[in-house]
DNA sequence: AATGAATGAGAGTTCATTCAT
DNA sequence: TATGAATGAACTCTCATTCAT
């Protein structure tokens, strides 16, 4: 449903998350003020407590609307019947494709997890936990069907993780390759790292 | 008290790279404080600026360090006559063996880039650039040699950077994978990433 | 507490201004914290921050208002049908009676010259030389019209502002002489220095 | 005497005062720091204080020697037989020809004295008082012998020292006019402003 | 007599946050 | 809901001074 008219709130909000993603994206949770939050959308920094409680608040909300974002997307773009490989490859592709739509989440998911407080890191990563154990059944029922040759998932899974999530730091959207061809290059190598059957 | 008999400058500055490695690790360079990396080591926050101008110099000494530490291990360990293939091996053999050994400055070295001013981070990537090129030209060659199947050498390269440092993420070294068997697991995807031929 | 009731912005503005005016006469500029400034009426250190961004900008604040305020008074009074001899009286009668009345204004704007960053020095000194211009335009024309014996304007302006301005070194208000004498006594004094013809 | 050979502690203490001359002259007292001082001589600011037991001791010492050099100085000069007229040219010749050759001693002696801890603002101020009484002397011996109009000495010997001591202000040894000239024309406007007779 | 390293205080300034309006 | 002004704590960094060497 569309906002309801006359729901500036709500709208406010929304700037000051955009705003808060783009600058601690950019400089960090710590180095970033509330001062110069409200000054990149026009506000005082009082205002914004208005609506976010806190500065911790506004860092935990982004990093958790981000995950159940991504998780949301995965689910309703995972199906569950595909076998391995087409399982496989349908998550790197999903992976690649989702997010370098969203570097600046992203990022932050990975890097400011150090500023969230105890109940605010556990939270997030128990969304993270549940995002990598799709790509992690997969490969362990790759594994087992012995269409995949990795010897230890575990590892497997943190190793593509780690390969995937790189390409958000260097994606360019008029960069040299297309994301086409980066989700190509990407289901190559991922492939032949999990030892993938060419049938 | 002045001076504690047999403390010397340079043992304090190497204390206070210490502290700031762990502190800046843990909790990033933004949200450390001089005052808590004295408290680590028993100083006045004042007395870091005997040894250090500024936090940022610290900063920039640790990744400099860091970065000229590796090149030189690197550089002492390579051996430009090897073949492609063993040269991926001595590659990620090493890259492993390395990073783990130092996980806090490899984290600080990808985290805290952006808290670097201009110069320092110039220089920091021109470090990072030749390291990395290592890896580039070993992949080039291989592609050249046909030993590899890279159809894109250069994203081969990030993911392969990256796939490797993330292991400095989760391993430790009471776990559950020995530093041997975790490096010839990370022989195996990432000989199966690049499309090494068997022989 | 956020704000007291009936305390506006533009209030404590004029308190901080007045509050440094009387810290920065007495001690010195670079004698004077923020603290003690705001100690002096009631406020943290961090509040003065709400009204003037810099120490710096306080002070040329300070001395920029005092300079116009001056020149807009000599402006008001000035007359300059007056012949040389009775513009003299004029402005020795007028230049002593301003300043008396702003004894810190004066001090620091003498004083903390050297305490003001390169441009707002050049822009106190372009008011200040207006100001003694209109001395030096009194006593040069009282040469040419050969009514004062000066052999050299230039100088005698400086030598009489100097002689001037020193009264609110030690003008007391409750002193042995009214300020009307004291007027009196320089005028005096000054019609010798610039050997104004009788008639 | 000479200094003795191998009295390096002197000549390190005279480097200390000559820069800290400088330095308080140019920056102010508040404003110059003990690293400031030693840097400028090639030394650590703790060094220092194996000649000047704390930093208020050294404006001090600078501010004492300068007033009783003065006044040995004009004690040397001084010719109590000469009457008022010549008394008084003579006065104004040597203050001028005497304070234009140490522009930095009479700037901080004038501009320092807040920075006076108590004790040592007395001693100073009793010494400036001596010398002013010298000049003050000579304009009451000149009034009470009729050969000065001055209706208030006090008020006149204020005003002149005033007016002198502003020389230092502008004076450059290089300037448009010679020591000589500029004697000269301050013994005119003097004259007139004491209403010295022509004999 | 000088250095280099330290202390403890304090500088100017910014911070997250609060709250009367 | 926004502002502007405030608090109190914290920041980086510098200070005068001390003292073992």
């Amino acid at each position: 449903m569309a906002r309801k008219v006359g729901s500036i709130g709500a709208e406010t909000a929304d700037k000051v998350r955009l705003a808060a993603l783009s600058l601690f994206a950019r400089y960090g949770y710590a180095a970033v003020s509330m001062r110069q939050i409200g000054r990149e959308i026009g506000l005082q920094a009082g205002a914004i407590y208005n609506h976010f409680p806190t500065k911790q608040h506004l860092l935990r909300g982004l990093m958790v609307e981000h995950m159940e974002r991504l998780l949301n997307a995965w689910d309703a773009e995972r199906d569950d019947s595909l076998p391995p490989r087409e399982a496989l490859v349908a998550f790197v592709r999903f992976h690649i494709r989702y997010h370098v739509k969203c570097g600046d989440e992203v990022f932050i998911s990975y890097m400011e997890l150090r500023n969230l407080e105890e109940e605010n890191f556990s939270e997030i990563e128990e969304l993270r936990r549940r995002y990598e154990q799709s790509l992690g059944r997969i490969l362990e029922a790759g594994a087992r069907e012995k269409v995949f040759t990795v010897s230890d998932p575990r590892v497997a899974t943190m190793a593509v993780i780690a390969m995937l999530t790189g390409v958000t730091s260097w994606y360019r959207p008029d960069g040299r390759l297309s994301l086409e061809k980066i989700e190509e290059l990407y289901v190559g190598m991922i492939s032949g790292a999990v030892g993938m059957k060419e049938n």
